[in-house]
DNA sequence: GTAAAGATTGACTAATCAGTCAAATGTATA
DNA sequence: TATACATTTGACTGATTAGTCAATCTTTAC
Protein backbone atom coordinates (compact mmCIF):
# COMPACT_ATOMS: atom_id res chain seq x y z
CA UNK A 1 0.00 0.00 0.00
CA UNK A 2 1.42 3.89 -0.76
CA UNK A 3 1.85 6.26 1.71
CA UNK A 4 -1.11 8.04 0.73
CA UNK A 5 -3.26 5.35 1.59
CA UNK A 6 -1.28 4.65 4.74
CA UNK A 7 -1.59 7.87 5.53
CA UNK A 8 -6.13 7.86 4.90
CA UNK A 9 -6.65 4.74 7.00
CA UNK A 10 -4.46 6.14 9.97
CA UNK A 11 -6.60 9.23 9.63
CA UNK A 12 -9.42 7.72 9.22
CA UNK A 13 -9.10 6.10 12.60
CA UNK A 14 -7.90 9.14 14.53
CA UNK A 15 -10.55 11.54 13.33
CA UNK A 16 -12.89 8.82 14.62
CA UNK A 17 -11.74 8.40 17.88
CA UNK A 18 -10.15 11.60 18.77
CA UNK A 19 -12.40 13.61 16.56
CA UNK A 20 -10.77 16.38 13.90
CA UNK A 21 -8.91 19.12 16.15
CA UNK A 22 -8.21 16.77 18.65
CA UNK A 23 -6.37 14.79 16.27
CA UNK A 24 -2.59 16.31 15.40
CA UNK A 25 -0.85 16.06 12.04
CA UNK A 26 2.13 14.68 13.90
CA UNK A 27 -0.07 11.88 15.59
CA UNK A 28 -1.26 10.88 12.31
CA UNK A 29 2.02 10.72 10.85
CA UNK A 30 3.60 8.93 13.96
CA UNK A 31 0.83 6.16 13.48
CA UNK A 32 1.51 6.12 9.81
CA UNK A 33 5.49 5.29 10.45
CA UNK A 34 6.29 8.53 8.31
CA UNK A 35 7.87 11.53 9.19
CA UNK A 36 6.16 14.58 10.31
CA UNK A 37 6.88 16.80 7.06
CA UNK A 38 5.76 13.38 4.84
CA UNK A 39 2.17 14.02 6.11
CA UNK A 40 2.51 17.79 5.05
CA UNK A 41 4.21 16.50 0.97
CA UNK A 42 0.37 14.09 0.22
CA UNK A 43 -1.80 16.85 1.86
CA UNK A 44 -1.08 20.54 1.75
CA UNK A 45 -3.01 21.38 4.70
CA UNK A 46 -4.81 19.22 7.51
CA UNK A 47 -8.10 20.63 5.84
CA UNK A 48 -6.99 19.40 2.59
CA UNK A 49 -6.27 15.80 4.35
CA UNK A 50 -10.21 16.05 6.32
CA UNK A 51 -11.73 17.17 3.00
CA UNK A 52 -9.58 14.66 0.87
CA UNK A 53 -10.41 12.10 3.13
CA UNK A 54 -14.45 12.58 2.83
CA UNK A 55 -14.09 12.21 -0.51
CA UNK A 56 -12.01 8.81 -0.47
CA UNK A 57 -15.04 7.28 1.55
CA UNK A 58 -17.67 8.36 -0.61
CA UNK A 59 -16.13 6.95 -3.35
CA UNK A 60 -15.38 3.86 -1.67
CA UNK A 61 -18.98 3.15 -0.63
CA UNK A 62 -20.08 4.13 -4.14
CA UNK A 63 -18.10 1.60 -5.66
CA UNK A 64 -19.16 -0.88 -3.64
CA UNK A 65 -22.87 -0.09 -4.32
CA UNK A 66 -22.92 -0.04 -7.47
CA UNK A 67 -20.29 -3.06 -7.85
CA UNK A 68 -22.61 -4.99 -5.77
CA UNK A 69 -25.95 -4.06 -7.95
CA UNK A 70 -27.83 -7.20 -8.48
CA UNK A 71 -30.34 -5.60 -10.88
CA UNK A 72 -30.59 -3.05 -13.31
CA UNK A 73 -33.94 -2.65 -14.21
CA UNK A 74 -36.15 0.18 -12.31
CA UNK A 75 -37.72 -1.89 -10.27
CA UNK A 76 -39.16 -2.52 -6.16
CA UNK A 77 -36.14 -5.34 -6.52
CA UNK A 78 -33.52 -2.71 -7.79
CA UNK A 79 -34.57 -0.42 -4.99
CA UNK A 80 -33.99 -3.28 -1.95
CA UNK A 81 -30.76 -4.24 -3.86
CA UNK A 82 -29.60 -0.54 -3.12
CA UNK A 83 -31.30 -0.99 0.83
CA UNK A 84 -29.84 -3.81 1.29
CA UNK A 85 -26.41 -3.48 -0.19
CA UNK A 86 -25.79 0.40 1.71
CA UNK A 87 -26.62 -1.08 4.95
CA UNK A 88 -24.12 -3.96 4.03
CA UNK A 89 -21.40 -1.27 3.44
CA UNK A 90 -22.40 0.75 7.11
CA UNK A 91 -22.05 -2.31 8.84
CA UNK A 92 -18.71 -3.50 7.41
CA UNK A 93 -17.19 -0.64 7.54
CA UNK A 94 -17.88 1.01 11.09
CA UNK A 95 -15.08 3.60 10.44
CA UNK A 96 -16.21 5.14 7.22
CA UNK A 97 -19.89 4.94 8.27
CA UNK A 98 -18.84 7.16 11.27
CA UNK A 99 -16.42 9.02 9.64
CA UNK A 100 -19.34 10.24 6.82
CA UNK A 101 -21.71 11.17 9.82
CA UNK A 102 -18.77 13.13 11.53
CA UNK A 103 -17.95 15.44 8.42
CA UNK A 104 -21.67 15.39 7.58
CA UNK A 105 -22.71 17.02 10.64
CA UNK A 106 -19.36 19.24 11.21
CA UNK A 107 -18.55 22.96 10.01
CA UNK A 108 -16.54 20.85 7.55
CA UNK A 109 -19.57 20.06 5.53
CA UNK A 110 -20.14 23.71 4.31
CA UNK A 111 -17.03 23.25 2.73
CA UNK A 112 -18.23 20.71 0.55
CA UNK A 113 -21.95 20.54 -0.86
CA UNK A 114 -22.48 21.14 -4.71
CA UNK A 115 -19.52 19.48 -6.65
CA UNK A 116 -18.58 16.36 -4.71
CA UNK A 117 -22.72 15.56 -3.66
CA UNK A 118 -24.81 17.10 -7.01
CA UNK A 119 -22.89 13.90 -9.45
CA UNK A 120 -25.46 12.78 -11.29
CA UNK A 121 -24.20 9.55 -11.81
CA UNK A 122 -24.97 8.69 -8.21
CA UNK A 123 -26.68 5.39 -8.17
CA UNK A 124 -29.74 5.40 -6.10
CA UNK A 125 -30.08 9.17 -7.30
CA UNK A 126 -30.34 7.68 -10.80
CA UNK A 127 -32.62 5.15 -9.40
CA UNK A 128 -34.98 7.51 -7.78
CA UNK A 129 -35.26 9.57 -10.88
CA UNK A 130 -35.99 6.79 -13.03
CA UNK A 131 -38.75 5.26 -10.60
CA UNK A 132 -40.66 8.53 -10.37
CA UNK A 133 -40.76 8.56 -13.91
CA UNK A 134 -41.98 5.52 -15.18
CA UNK A 135 -44.40 6.44 -11.81
CA UNK A 136 -42.83 3.56 -9.89
CA UNK A 137 -42.64 5.33 -7.11
CA UNK A 138 -44.68 8.92 -5.87
CA UNK A 139 -44.34 12.20 -7.65
CA UNK A 140 -42.03 13.94 -5.36
CA UNK A 141 -39.03 15.85 -5.56
CA UNK A 142 -35.72 13.39 -6.09
CA UNK A 143 -34.21 14.73 -3.23
CA UNK A 144 -37.18 14.48 -0.66
CA UNK A 145 -37.11 10.56 -2.02
CA UNK A 146 -33.56 10.82 -1.54
CA UNK A 147 -33.69 12.47 2.13
CA UNK A 148 -36.26 9.81 3.11
CA UNK A 149 -34.24 6.94 1.96
CA UNK A 150 -31.07 8.00 3.23
CA UNK A 151 -32.39 8.74 6.97
CA UNK A 152 -33.92 5.38 6.82
CA UNK A 153 -30.89 3.68 6.48
CA UNK A 154 -29.37 6.24 9.08
CA UNK A 155 -32.11 5.24 11.76
CA UNK A 156 -31.78 1.41 10.82
CA UNK A 157 -27.93 1.80 10.97
CA UNK A 158 -28.21 3.37 14.24
CA UNK A 159 -30.51 1.06 15.66
CA UNK A 160 -28.80 -2.04 14.65
CA UNK A 161 -25.49 -0.58 16.19
CA UNK A 162 -26.96 0.58 19.71
CA UNK A 163 -28.58 -2.76 20.52
CA UNK A 164 -25.55 -4.79 19.28
CA UNK A 165 -28.17 -6.74 17.19
CA UNK A 166 -26.88 -10.75 16.36
CA UNK A 167 -26.44 -11.45 12.54
CA UNK A 168 -30.28 -13.37 12.36
CA UNK A 169 -31.83 -10.51 14.58
CA UNK A 170 -30.26 -7.84 11.81
CA UNK A 171 -31.18 -9.08 8.65
CA UNK A 172 -35.05 -9.20 10.06
CA UNK A 173 -34.89 -5.79 10.61
CA UNK A 174 -33.40 -4.43 7.27
CA UNK A 175 -35.62 -6.64 5.80
CA UNK A 176 -38.87 -4.84 7.80
CA UNK A 177 -37.12 -0.91 7.35
CA UNK A 178 -36.85 -1.86 3.49
CA UNK A 179 -40.45 -2.88 3.84
CA UNK A 180 -41.72 0.00 5.43
CA UNK A 181 -39.25 3.07 3.51
CA UNK A 182 -40.98 1.44 0.12
CA UNK A 183 -44.65 1.34 1.41
CA UNK A 184 -43.35 4.75 2.24
CA UNK A 185 -42.35 5.80 -1.43
CA UNK A 186 -44.28 3.36 -3.63
CA UNK A 187 -46.58 5.78 -5.65
CA UNK B 1 -29.77 36.50 31.81
CA UNK B 2 -27.52 35.10 34.40
CA UNK B 3 -23.69 34.71 33.33
CA UNK B 4 -24.29 30.90 33.24
CA UNK B 5 -26.86 30.88 30.26
CA UNK B 6 -24.96 33.79 28.62
CA UNK B 7 -22.35 31.48 28.06
CA UNK B 8 -24.21 28.44 27.25
CA UNK B 9 -25.98 30.77 24.59
CA UNK B 10 -22.19 31.70 23.48
CA UNK B 11 -20.65 28.24 23.20
CA UNK B 12 -23.78 27.37 21.33
CA UNK B 13 -22.73 29.48 18.67
CA UNK B 14 -19.58 29.22 18.25
CA UNK B 15 -19.08 25.30 18.58
CA UNK B 16 -21.61 25.16 15.34
CA UNK B 17 -19.60 27.64 13.30
CA UNK B 18 -16.17 26.79 14.08
CA UNK B 19 -16.60 23.04 16.05
CA UNK B 20 -15.83 22.20 19.39
CA UNK B 21 -12.04 22.36 19.24
CA UNK B 22 -12.06 24.86 16.53
CA UNK B 23 -13.68 27.13 19.66
CA UNK B 24 -11.40 28.44 22.20
CA UNK B 25 -12.82 28.62 25.64
CA UNK B 26 -11.03 32.60 25.80
CA UNK B 27 -13.05 33.10 22.41
CA UNK B 28 -16.48 31.78 24.42
CA UNK B 29 -15.39 34.06 27.34
CA UNK B 30 -14.35 37.00 25.36
CA UNK B 31 -17.93 36.88 22.72
CA UNK B 32 -20.16 36.33 25.94
CA UNK B 33 -18.34 39.82 27.45
CA UNK B 34 -16.83 38.13 30.93
CA UNK B 35 -13.14 37.02 31.97
CA UNK B 36 -11.21 34.30 30.80
CA UNK B 37 -11.46 32.47 34.50
CA UNK B 38 -15.65 33.24 34.70
CA UNK B 39 -15.92 30.46 32.27
CA UNK B 40 -14.07 27.94 34.67
CA UNK B 41 -16.32 28.69 37.72
CA UNK B 42 -19.10 28.31 35.95
CA UNK B 43 -17.73 24.84 34.02
CA UNK B 44 -15.02 23.09 35.29
CA UNK B 45 -13.19 22.28 32.49
CA UNK B 46 -14.48 23.10 28.60
CA UNK B 47 -15.74 19.16 28.12
CA UNK B 48 -18.01 19.87 31.13
CA UNK B 49 -18.85 22.54 28.75
CA UNK B 50 -19.82 21.04 26.20
CA UNK B 51 -21.61 18.25 27.99
CA UNK B 52 -23.81 20.70 29.93
CA UNK B 53 -24.72 22.18 27.02
CA UNK B 54 -25.38 18.74 25.24
CA UNK B 55 -27.75 18.24 28.62
CA UNK B 56 -29.49 21.84 27.89
CA UNK B 57 -30.25 21.77 24.11
CA UNK B 58 -31.94 18.30 25.15
CA UNK B 59 -33.89 19.27 27.65
CA UNK B 60 -34.84 22.78 25.41
CA UNK B 61 -36.43 20.38 22.67
CA UNK B 62 -38.47 17.69 25.52
CA UNK B 63 -40.09 21.25 27.13
CA UNK B 64 -41.00 22.37 23.97
CA UNK B 65 -42.63 19.17 22.45
CA UNK B 66 -44.38 18.73 26.07
CA UNK B 67 -45.33 22.15 26.69
CA UNK B 68 -47.35 21.74 23.34
CA UNK B 69 -48.44 18.37 22.72
CA UNK B 70 -51.95 18.95 21.94
CA UNK B 71 -53.31 15.18 22.35
CA UNK B 72 -52.97 13.17 25.34
CA UNK B 73 -54.41 10.59 23.97
CA UNK B 74 -52.92 7.49 22.42
CA UNK B 75 -53.70 8.02 19.05
CA UNK B 76 -52.05 9.13 15.15
CA UNK B 77 -53.14 12.44 16.42
CA UNK B 78 -50.79 12.11 19.14
CA UNK B 79 -47.73 10.82 16.71
CA UNK B 80 -48.60 13.65 14.74
CA UNK B 81 -48.67 16.33 17.46
CA UNK B 82 -44.98 15.28 18.31
CA UNK B 83 -43.86 14.61 14.86
CA UNK B 84 -44.79 18.18 13.85
CA UNK B 85 -43.81 19.42 17.00
CA UNK B 86 -40.30 18.37 16.84
CA UNK B 87 -39.97 19.64 13.06
CA UNK B 88 -41.02 22.91 14.34
CA UNK B 89 -38.34 23.04 16.79
CA UNK B 90 -35.68 22.15 14.87
CA UNK B 91 -36.60 24.18 12.54
CA UNK B 92 -37.09 27.19 14.41
CA UNK B 93 -34.11 26.25 16.72
CA UNK B 94 -31.46 25.43 13.50
CA UNK B 95 -28.47 26.20 15.98
CA UNK B 96 -29.31 24.00 18.59
CA UNK B 97 -30.65 21.29 15.69
CA UNK B 98 -27.48 21.72 14.49
CA UNK B 99 -25.42 21.40 17.92
CA UNK B 100 -27.01 17.91 18.55
CA UNK B 101 -26.49 16.55 15.95
CA UNK B 102 -22.58 17.84 15.56
CA UNK B 103 -22.55 16.20 19.11
CA UNK B 104 -24.40 12.87 18.30
CA UNK B 105 -22.07 12.53 15.61
CA UNK B 106 -18.65 13.03 17.85
CA UNK B 107 -16.49 11.41 19.70
CA UNK B 108 -18.47 12.97 22.43
CA UNK B 109 -21.26 11.10 22.30
CA UNK B 110 -20.04 8.15 23.57
CA UNK B 111 -19.16 10.05 26.59
CA UNK B 112 -23.06 10.24 27.57
CA UNK B 113 -25.38 7.27 26.45
CA UNK B 114 -27.15 5.84 29.91
CA UNK B 115 -28.39 8.53 31.72
CA UNK B 116 -29.17 10.95 29.71
CA UNK B 117 -30.49 8.96 26.87
CA UNK B 118 -32.74 6.46 29.11
CA UNK B 119 -34.95 8.99 30.37
CA UNK B 120 -38.09 7.15 30.75
CA UNK B 121 -39.53 10.37 30.62
CA UNK B 122 -39.32 11.01 27.23
CA UNK B 123 -42.30 11.93 25.49
CA UNK B 124 -42.07 10.28 22.30
CA UNK B 125 -41.00 6.70 24.27
CA UNK B 126 -43.63 7.08 26.24
CA UNK B 127 -46.03 7.59 23.64
CA UNK B 128 -44.51 4.14 21.52
CA UNK B 129 -44.92 2.45 24.08
CA UNK B 130 -48.41 3.06 25.03
CA UNK B 131 -49.10 2.96 21.43
CA UNK B 132 -47.56 -0.52 20.87
CA UNK B 133 -49.61 -1.75 23.91
CA UNK B 134 -53.02 -0.62 22.46
CA UNK B 135 -51.99 -2.22 19.23
CA UNK B 136 -51.96 0.78 17.27
CA UNK B 137 -48.35 0.45 15.77
CA UNK B 138 -47.06 -2.42 14.95
CA UNK B 139 -45.46 -5.02 17.12
CA UNK B 140 -41.57 -3.96 17.39
CA UNK B 141 -39.02 -3.09 19.72
CA UNK B 142 -39.73 0.64 21.06
CA UNK B 143 -36.25 1.57 20.08
CA UNK B 144 -36.48 0.42 16.99
CA UNK B 145 -39.97 2.67 15.98
CA UNK B 146 -38.03 5.27 17.65
CA UNK B 147 -34.97 5.15 15.38
CA UNK B 148 -37.58 5.26 12.61
CA UNK B 149 -39.69 8.21 13.28
CA UNK B 150 -36.23 10.06 14.68
CA UNK B 151 -34.97 9.44 11.29
CA UNK B 152 -37.85 10.45 9.28
CA UNK B 153 -37.88 14.24 11.56
CA UNK B 154 -34.22 14.08 10.45
CA UNK B 155 -34.68 13.55 6.61
CA UNK B 156 -37.04 15.73 6.37
CA UNK B 157 -35.29 18.59 8.44
CA UNK B 158 -32.38 18.41 6.23
CA UNK B 159 -34.27 18.07 2.94
CA UNK B 160 -36.20 21.41 3.91
CA UNK B 161 -33.03 22.84 5.15
CA UNK B 162 -31.01 22.00 2.11
CA UNK B 163 -33.65 23.15 -0.61
CA UNK B 164 -34.53 26.16 1.32
CA UNK B 165 -38.41 25.93 0.82
CA UNK B 166 -40.70 28.57 1.66
CA UNK B 167 -43.44 28.20 4.68
CA UNK B 168 -46.08 26.83 2.59
CA UNK B 169 -43.68 24.38 0.79
CA UNK B 170 -42.37 23.19 3.82
CA UNK B 171 -46.32 22.56 5.39
CA UNK B 172 -46.56 20.55 2.45
CA UNK B 173 -43.74 18.35 2.46
CA UNK B 174 -43.72 18.24 6.60
CA UNK B 175 -47.54 16.67 6.11
CA UNK B 176 -46.61 14.56 3.16
CA UNK B 177 -43.69 12.85 5.60
CA UNK B 178 -45.96 12.59 8.46
CA UNK B 179 -48.24 10.41 6.46
CA UNK B 180 -45.22 8.78 5.08
CA UNK B 181 -43.77 7.89 8.59
CA UNK B 182 -47.37 6.62 10.14
CA UNK B 183 -47.83 4.26 6.74
CA UNK B 184 -44.49 2.73 7.98
CA UNK B 185 -45.34 2.55 12.18
CA UNK B 186 -49.36 1.82 11.97
CA UNK B 187 -50.11 -1.50 13.05
C1' DG C 1 -20.99 50.88 58.61
C1' DT C 2 -18.44 46.81 58.43
C1' DA C 3 -16.89 42.32 57.96
C1' DA C 4 -17.30 37.95 55.86
C1' DA C 5 -18.42 35.31 51.82
C1' DG C 6 -18.79 34.97 47.17
C1' DA C 7 -18.05 36.34 42.38
C1' DT C 8 -15.03 38.16 38.86
C1' DT C 9 -10.84 39.33 36.81
C1' DG C 10 -6.87 38.80 33.52
C1' DA C 11 -2.03 38.07 33.50
C1' DC C 12 0.35 33.94 33.43
C1' DT C 13 2.15 29.02 32.36
C1' DA C 14 3.28 24.78 30.46
C1' DA C 15 1.96 22.29 26.76
C1' DT C 16 0.56 21.50 22.13
C1' DC C 17 -0.06 22.36 17.28
C1' DA C 18 0.16 23.16 12.01
C1' DG C 19 3.24 23.88 8.85
C1' DT C 20 8.40 24.85 7.09
C1' DC C 21 12.76 23.75 5.12
C1' DA C 22 17.51 22.50 4.58
C1' DA C 23 19.69 18.30 4.69
C1' DA C 24 19.70 13.34 3.87
C1' DT C 25 18.24 9.42 1.49
C1' DG C 26 16.46 6.84 -2.36
C1' DT C 27 15.80 6.00 -7.45
C1' DA C 28 16.30 6.20 -12.34
C1' DT C 29 19.00 6.95 -16.39
C1' DA C 30 23.06 7.03 -19.34
C1' DT D 1 29.89 4.96 -11.67
C1' DA D 2 28.08 9.46 -11.92
C1' DT D 3 24.46 12.74 -12.31
C1' DA D 4 19.92 14.49 -12.01
C1' DC D 5 15.66 14.22 -9.88
C1' DA D 6 12.18 12.92 -6.47
C1' DT D 7 11.05 11.59 -1.95
C1' DT D 8 11.61 11.60 2.91
C1' DT D 9 13.15 13.33 7.17
C1' DG D 10 12.69 15.61 11.80
C1' DA D 11 14.29 19.53 14.27
C1' DC D 12 12.38 23.89 14.50
C1' DT D 13 9.11 28.06 14.92
C1' DG D 14 5.59 31.20 15.93
C1' DA D 15 1.16 30.95 17.35
C1' DT D 16 -2.46 29.17 20.16
C1' DT D 17 -4.51 26.62 23.98
C1' DA D 18 -6.86 24.98 28.52
C1' DG D 19 -6.70 25.90 32.89
C1' DT D 20 -4.69 28.48 37.37
C1' DC D 21 -4.63 31.76 41.01
C1' DA D 22 -3.68 35.81 43.73
C1' DA D 23 -5.79 40.13 43.66
C1' DT D 24 -9.93 42.94 43.17
C1' DC D 25 -14.65 43.88 43.18
C1' DT D 26 -19.64 42.94 44.71
C1' DT D 27 -23.12 41.26 47.63
C1' DT D 28 -25.11 39.89 51.84
C1' DA D 29 -26.10 39.95 56.80
C1' DC D 30 -26.21 42.16 61.03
Amino acid sequence: MDKKSILLGTALQLFVVNGFHGTATSKIAQEAGVANGTLFNYFKTKDELIMALYRSVLKHMDDFIIERMESHSISKASFRSVFMETISWCLDNPLRYQYLQQFNHSPYFKLVTSKVLNQDEHPLLVLIQNGIDIVLIKQLPISFIYSIFTAQVNGLNSYIIANDLEKDKQSEFIEEAFEMVWKMIED
